[in-house]
DNA sequence: AATAAAAATTTACGCGCGTAAAGAATTTTG
DNA sequence: CAAAATTCTTTACGCGCGTAAATTTTTATT
């Protein structure tokens, strides 16, 4: 290997003993050129390791085969697990993920998307920061690159939408914890900045009026990601208070179940279903940590797999095709119900 | 805004009435051109939003402005939070971080790397796998780009080594529980992928052996990433055993912390230093999560801020002089105790 | 073997910008 | 105010590759 140091792909393609044209022909898709051709530029690779310039190529190219991801805060496992999948997935299609945390700065999110723009990427996918963005700098950027919003919700904007479908989250938890237990109240943020917390104090109201049972709604005070410690303080306080209508408290999300927990420890309230248990806890999306909560938390799982495959192949889909969808589609996975000891 | 369409440099120059070679300039460096002429250029700015293509200007540049930034596995929340501060220092140089998560695989490690060595980035920032690495791969990037290390040492590799100070940790933690109840024994993985981890448990000893006490080392199997698991179920098997010398158990990292309390929580065992308690836990890094264990952990903190910063600057330093370092420095800061309610 | 189809080659141009050199204009200095 | 020092303009070339058109070579078909 390296006999010479290749500069350029016209070196590699008389050391190779094929046109340039042919070679880029091949750097673009290896499957179009002749296989006996093809054999030759593969034998020449071994021997001389060229590569040819990623900004030159791009420069030529009126898309790139850049794929920006953009996600709310890659800090919360939650992103980084979703992330991780799509970036696989992205890669075993042939083209270069970006990933982007916008770390729920709206600033961040303009910035990333205007520079993700000029990287003329095939496609977006974004989780928007929710209640934080810029509508109309999201609608502007989709007007741009075809993008594919996921996890959270922007009415109209984006091709198409991908996520999980909040009713079916909560119709799992309030269904099996009316049946086994005590009715649960609902503890969520006041101002929540995610969609996805809105429709799912939504569908808990509904679930409860279905089972004839008045809901309970517990708002506590907090802004920004720091879920954990919002739902802790929030306990704190509803606990100091003895304001819970219900043994049993249903979470908007893990993070805030976390936070709970944890609260419950510090004043020894054990929590579970068993006898010596004064409260149930349940919440959602199944955290990768929610199996080390004190106790293992009972949540409804998000279908982490689907909404990621299902994401990508969407914007794919998109990409190929060259167009854009004449009508925008929105994709919803359903939960499941992952029963562990605190409620 | 937006009058009309620019294309490129040329066009934008005519607009504002400066020639191309100036606003080339102006773009490379705003302070690089006279302050009128920089600020008739802005005005054009306001009206017609141009940006330079990307593509083609890190074609005719040697080095770009882009610095990349690998980590190890970034569903860690350690090092989710160290790269979202390690990319806002980046950001505010005027630099643009491109962010890698190896995932634990050699394959993707190495693959980055060679991806990033054709973005012709002006220096890169490697947290590497540790044990998984493969060293000659990232020995010969680093011959090509200027390379800081961070968090995991590789001796002699890179430019620079910037980490924390593993004894410093193990000291504090060990000197606490000592002078406090019974002497630690030390929880960890049989085959760390991490160095860090066998600094730790060599200080340990040390430390140990200091306070004239006999160590002792519990190993337990399990291989990747999934800490907390390896760690719940390594307690598991240590408690049915009832095999701990101590009621006092230092672990070497806070994920396997987590798993462990939870392990105890299962059990039923009461973790902390009040009456009543069967064990005392503290451990190493201070994680984002560890103030919402049950109960809270006890850990020495990383010094995230220090270690971000001096990556960074170190990096630039070397991106600046456009120089190699004529020795390795490596940078270790210590640790700072975090007394919580587990030990 | 003759013909059609497919693939490769040659030639040529363009992408948008960096940058060098030489001269003109502007600003600074004394 | 003149000279010196900066800064800008003009002109020109190059970067590495995409890509189109016309031609030639190779492969597949009957």
């Amino acid at each position: 290997m390296a006999e010479r140091k290749i500069k350029n792909m016209e070196e590699f393609a008389s050391v190779s003993g094929i046109s340039r044209p042919t070679v880029s022909k091949y750097f673009n898709d290896p499957a179009s050129v002749r296989q006996t051709t093809r054999a030759r530029i593969e034998a020449a690779l071994e021997r001389y390791d060229y590569r040819p310039n990623v900004y030159a190529i791009n420069q030529n190219r009126r898309l790139t085969k850049n794929i920006g991801v953009v996600v709310p805060y890659l800090a919360d496992p939650f992103f980084a697990e979703i992330a991780r999948i799509i970036e696989r997935l992205i890669i075993s299609a042939g083209f270069r993920p970006i990933l982007l945390s916008s770390h729920g700065e709206q600033k961040l999110e303009n910035d990333f998307l205007d520079g993700l723009r000029s990287l003329k990427p095939a496609g977006v996918l974004l989780a928007p920061l929710g209640r934080a963005s810029d509508r109309g700098h999201i609608e502007r950027f989709c007007k741009d690159v075809p993008t594919v919003l996921f996890d959270s919700n922007l009415d109209g904007i984006g091709e198409a939408f991908v996520g999980s479908d909040n009713s079916s989250f909560v119709s799992h938890t309030v269904e099996y914890l009316t049946r086994t237990g005590e009715p649960p109240c609902f503890f969520e943020m006041r101002n929540p900045a995610n969609p996805n917390a809105n429709k799912r104090r939504v569908a808990y109201v509904e679930a409860m009026e279905r089972h004839g049972l008045e809901p309970h709604i517990i708002k506590i005070d907090g802004e920004g990601w720091a879920f954990e410690e919002i739902g802790h303080d929030g306990a704190l306080r509803v606990l100091a208070e003895k304001s819970l209508p219900t043994n049993t408290v249903l979470c908007s999300n893990d993070r805030l179940a976390i936070g709970f927990l944890a609260a419950c420890y510090e004043k020894g309230l054990r929590v579970g279903r068993g006898e010596g248990c004064a409260l149930r806890v349940a919440s959602h999306d199944d955290h990768p940590f929610s199996r080390f909560t004190c106790p293992a938390l009972t949540t409804a799982a998000h279908d982490y797999e689907s909404v990621s495959t299902k994401s990508v192949d969407t914007l794919l889909e998109l990409v190929d095709s060259g167009e854009r969808f004449t009508e925008r589609a929105e994709t919803l996975f359903p939960a499941r119900l992952v029963l562990r000891a605190s409620a």
